[in-house]
RNA sequence: UGGGUUAUGGUGUAACGGCAGCACUACAGAUUUUGAUUCUGUCUGUCUAGGUUCGAAUCCUAGUAACCCAACCA
């Protein structure tokens, strides 16, 4: 039975523009501008333009779109490039806005000489204010009907560096009374006397986004130029440059933005958060950055799973953080390490066991044997977790407790026999005995129990700092909600235990193995980490039936 | 009081005039040496009102709602 799938709308004009030869071939580009790190909902842009350029055997360029040069730095484009290659797409050219400074140039001479652009003097406040409202159209100024030579001489003058910030610009002449409000003769070069992280002090004027991008677009002869649905209206600007210019046509194509629950997605709200020191930089591993998602631990595969699974659309959407989560645990379940780790320790006595004794035993590395097995050291003191010992246990409790057996992971069944509280009421230590028989694997013990936990050896274990992440925002909505929306940060977010205990193998850890420390969730080393220090961060939690059970009463 | 875009379960996304499907979530159960995984099952939907048609999520008409547009940002 093959299962065809849909495709989205995208995709469908694809396959009608190679069907009919509009096309032989497509060519896509991902244009970020380099004034910040790369969000979740960057990855759905890359994983759309790249993919459809692997799909249709096309060639997908990466183009920093560089044409504002005091937001913009070199620190990001590296950012961005390392993020692409993580995420696991290679493009076919790097390439800059700021590469066709030259070319563009000659393009708005090219409108000027065709009397389709003009120098105004105006400051912004006056061409706002003839710029109209969306309900009013706006009105023309002296401005509009300077002569071609004149216009000429003004531009070149502008671009010699001759006038200051602000005090000239020039704009295409279109129709200020338009509908469409970027048709009301958007500026199209401003001057800017500022150093470019790429060009340096060679240029003093700048070309706007709407003069720049459909350009570079036409000039890289893309083929179906994709944008997020904001830029609908100045696909009409796009599409007037490109005719009057006589330029290569592409076409621009826009989609939904990614929106996700308890996430803030613009890149000014992220550079606040950073400035603002809610997070520790770019790559904390709260932010939707994907410099901070691989360092929490997630996989670029998880990734782009998620936004194949999310589509491809024009409807608003707002997308369940848990589904980013399910396609994170659905591929770490199959490829996670499984150790044992102590987050919260109780001391743990087997009184019946030998004092200085020390058992070898096996323990499977993950779900597939061909992961095969790691040895793990048994003895007398163990640590457990707190939470797996109640002293007066609930119904349907089937953890340890006076009386209660459970097995400890790939060793022994147990009896909780007695426990010892400090003076201020805490559990100190546990005692319990153990069943000989029941060792893992060659249980002749005939006992079943139906809780199991996990253990560490308190003589061999190693300490380890481990990270406990909640998600940023305690509002599935941030931006919704009264108010600022940093008034909703969760000022839980941030869980650092500094006394785990992890089992000894561990002191192998490298930034290629993810691990599942059994019961607690997924894990990953952090950059943090020292030869004398493990640091971990917890990548996600498992899912966890029995703390909804317990919310339930 | 302008222009543009979009409306399908709680959340996403299919259907291209012919059985409203899939995934996530939620809920119930089975299995389990991870209360994980796996497996089984259940609930929930075509924005509204008319019309065309043997038949409408899909076509027509009229509404309604949401989002975008008044940076020398992209």
């Amino acid at each position: 039975m093959s299962e065809e799938k849909s495709l989205n709308f995208i995709e469908e004009i694809i396959e009608e523009d190679l069907k009919t030869g509009k096309y032989k071939s497509i060519i896509t580009r991902f244009p970020p501008e380099p004034n910040g790190y790369l969000h979740i909902g960057h990855a759905k842009s890359i994983c759309l333009n790249f993919g459809l350029g692997i799909k249709y055997g096309g060639k997908t360029n990466l183009r920093f779109d560089d044409t504002n040069p005091v937001t913009e730095e070199t620190e990001y484009v590296e950012s961005i490039k390392d993020d692409i290659r993580w995420l696991g797409f290679t493009w076919a050219e790097e390439l800059y806005t700021s590469d066709y400074f030259g070319k563009l140039y000659q393009f708005a001479v090219d409108l000027v000489k065709k009397g389709l652009a003009y120098v105004d003097d105006s400051s912004a406040e006056e061409i706002a204010a003839l710029k109209g409202t969306p309900t009013e159209p706006g009105k023309e100024n002296e401005y509009r009907k300077r002569s071609i030579e004149e216009n000429l001489t003004l531009f070149s003058e502008m671009k010699a560096g001759k006038y200051k910030d602000g005090e000239k610009v020039l704009r295409a002449k279109i129709d200020m009374k338009h509908t469409n409000m970027l048709m009301r003769d958007p500026i199209i070069y401003r001057i800017k006397h500022a150093h470019h992280h790429r060009t340096a002090d060679e240029w003093c004027i700048y070309p706007m986004y709407d003069f720049a991008h459909g350009q570079s677009d036409s000039i890289e002869q893309i083929t179906h130029s994709i944008c997020t649905l904001e830029f609908v209206p100045h696909r009409e600007l796009y599409d007037w440059l490109i005719e009057n210019l006589e330029i290569y046509p592409s076409h621009q194509y826009e989609f939904a933005r990614l929106n996700m629950t308890y996430t803030v997605m613009s890149k000014r709200k992220l550079l606040q958060l950073v400035n603002e020191g809610h997070v520790n930089g770019w790559d904390d591993p709260r932010m939707p950055t994907l410099s901070a998602f691989r360092r929490k631990g997630y996989t670029p595969g998880s990734i782009r799973t998620f936004c194949e699974k999310i589509g491809v659309a024009k409807r608003e959407n707002f997308i369940d953080l848990g589904l980013l989560e399910f396609c994170l645990r659905e591929e770490l379940n199959q490829t996670a390490l499984r150790v044992m780790a102590v987050l919260d320790p109780v001391k743990l006595i087997i009184t019946n066991y030998e004092d200085e004794k020390t058992e070898e035993l096996f323990s499977e590395n993950g779900p597939d044997e061909s992961m095969g097995k790691r040895k793990l050291l048994f003895g007398k003191e163990l640590w457990i977790e707190r939470e797996d010992f109640m002293e007066v246990p609930v119904k349907k409790w089937f953890r340890l407790a006076p009386g209660a057996m459970v097995r400890l992971k790939s060793a022994y069944i147990i009896k909780c026999d007695n426990f010892i509280k400090d003076a201020d009421g805490n559990i100190k230590e546990v005692h319990c005995t153990y069943i000989p028989e029941s060792k893992s694997g060659n249980d002749t013990s005939g006992i079943t129990v139906k809780g199991t936990i996990h253990w560490v050896s308190a003589t061999h274990a190693i300490n380890a700092e481990v990270r406990l992440y909640d998600r940023l925002f305690t509002s599935e909505n941030p931006l919704a909600e009264e108010g600022d929306f940093k008034d909703t940060i969760n000022k839980h977010s941030l869980q650092v235990i500094s006394n785990a205990y992890v089992e000894p193998s561990l002191q192998d850890a490298d930034f290629e193995k993810r691990y599942q420390f059994i019961r607690k969730g997924y894990f990953y080393l952090d950059k943090d980490t020292t030869p004398g220090k493990l640091v971990f961060n917890r990548t996600v939690t498992l899912k966890d039936a029995w703390a909804k059970e317990i919310k339930k009463n």
